[in-house]
DNA sequence: ATATTTACCATACAGTTGTATGGTATTTAT
DNA sequence: ATAAATACCATACAACTGTATGGTAAATAT
């Protein structure tokens, strides 16, 4: 059995996986049946067996909208870029940021923010240590006093922001830390994501309310 | 009206975000009858009722397994550390991994894998693309032929795996590059993980299409 | 004391769902 | 030339789905 989609399963497929995205469940056979104009729930009936026996998706019998993607393994959810790889040349890529943490499972966070751990202490009278995971949402408008990051000359930092005439002030809490001044031209400064939580793992209470 | 949800509300609350996670769906009013031991549907359903009047679930009439939750994006999953930013004295951070891609929401996908961006035609006839995401489950066991990523002195590749006795072959699909042939016992060579998946941005068009 | 809220049950119903079966027409392979 | 695969249609059905309605019992609030 050839395991090639033929185009019509290949857009059902496509379809599947759209759905997925938009609603996050997989759409009925009447819905796709509708959304390509068949008139019949069988036709798409008879598709979607074809598309499972090549392995594309695997039906839950009897389950309504329990289409499977097999198209790897599992849940996809937004999620940050670790680095880069190479298929051809290789590049570099940066093998010490293969890590993950487990997160509570209720605390906010924006599908596409990201996690940076910190390290230093300049934020330390903000109750972020060094050690912490932020979790930055990316974004271009700042309030003064957030907490935001930002990266100069290939380093980050994560500092509260504050925007003067001409130019962006970044304050450490800490009063042993410089604020950095930079001129709003710099091209290589550019302020990447707002903070919007603290992570501390090892039984250490949470600190989110400090962050206002 | 308070916003407060009882106990059991609450736990069916939690029902809910856990088959959204483990799932992808909502269940269905019976399913959590089931656990919950209720012998009625409409016992759920009253209990839906509420949380939706509290405002945690929004539920769309007469869909089925269409929860939707309204915490917003609250929810958190394992997910990937970028690097290391600095509070205090700036450290190294790898500002181009500071990426975020929206990826299909509820399809599956390992809970540990992480994202890694192609760079390279190498594997285009295995419809992989420079630009291209692909998802890396990490692990130590491949089968013949499977793509996987590589970490070779600091740089990593995608590339078919080939277990031969004593070495490790790494093909491209593209005829343009040569194997790359790695002994088992080379320190400095270490395989990641598995591809198990690929994600192109732009536009509307989805992998499938090429999959064939 | 009495009204309200919470937590369950039962029954009923129409619409939806996945599935089964049988059929036609066209294209592709042998 | 004929078998097989593809792409659709129609009808039928049992199980499932969400919803509606009405009821009981206990706890809580007024």
């Amino acid at each position: 059995m050839s395991k090639e989609l033929t185009d019509i399963q290949s857009k059902i497929l496509n379809f599947l996986i759209e759905q997925k995205v938009e609603k996050g469940i997989s759409p009925s056979l009447a819905e796709i049946a509708d959304r390509f104009g068949y008139k019949n729930r069988a036709t798409v009936q008879q598709h979607l067996q074809s598309i499972e026996k090549k392995g594309y998706i695997k039906k839950n019998p009897k389950r309504s909208r329990s289409i499977e993607l097999t198209l790897g393994d599992k849940y996809f959810f937004p999620r940050p870029i670790l680095g880069e790889v190479a298929a051809g040349n290789p590049l570099t890529i940066y093998p010490d940021s293969i890590d993950t943490i487990q997160l509570p499972t209720i605390v906010k966070m924006p599908m596409d923010s990201f996690l940076l751990r910190v390290k230093g202490d300049s934020l330390k009278d903000a109750y972020i240590f060094s050690g912490d995971v932020v979790i930055v949402k990316p974004g271009n408008e700042f309030l003064d006093g957030q907490i935001v990051v930002a990266i100069l000359d290939d380093s980050a930092v994560v500092k509260r922001y504050y925007r003067k005439s001409g130019s962006i002030e970044l304050h450490s809490e800490n009063q042993d830390y410089q604020p950095i001044i930079v001129d709003l031209n710099d091209s290589n400064f550019r302020i990447v994501g707002l903070v919007v939580g603290v992570y501390r793992t090892m039984g250490k209470k949470s600190l989110n309310n400090q962050l206002s």
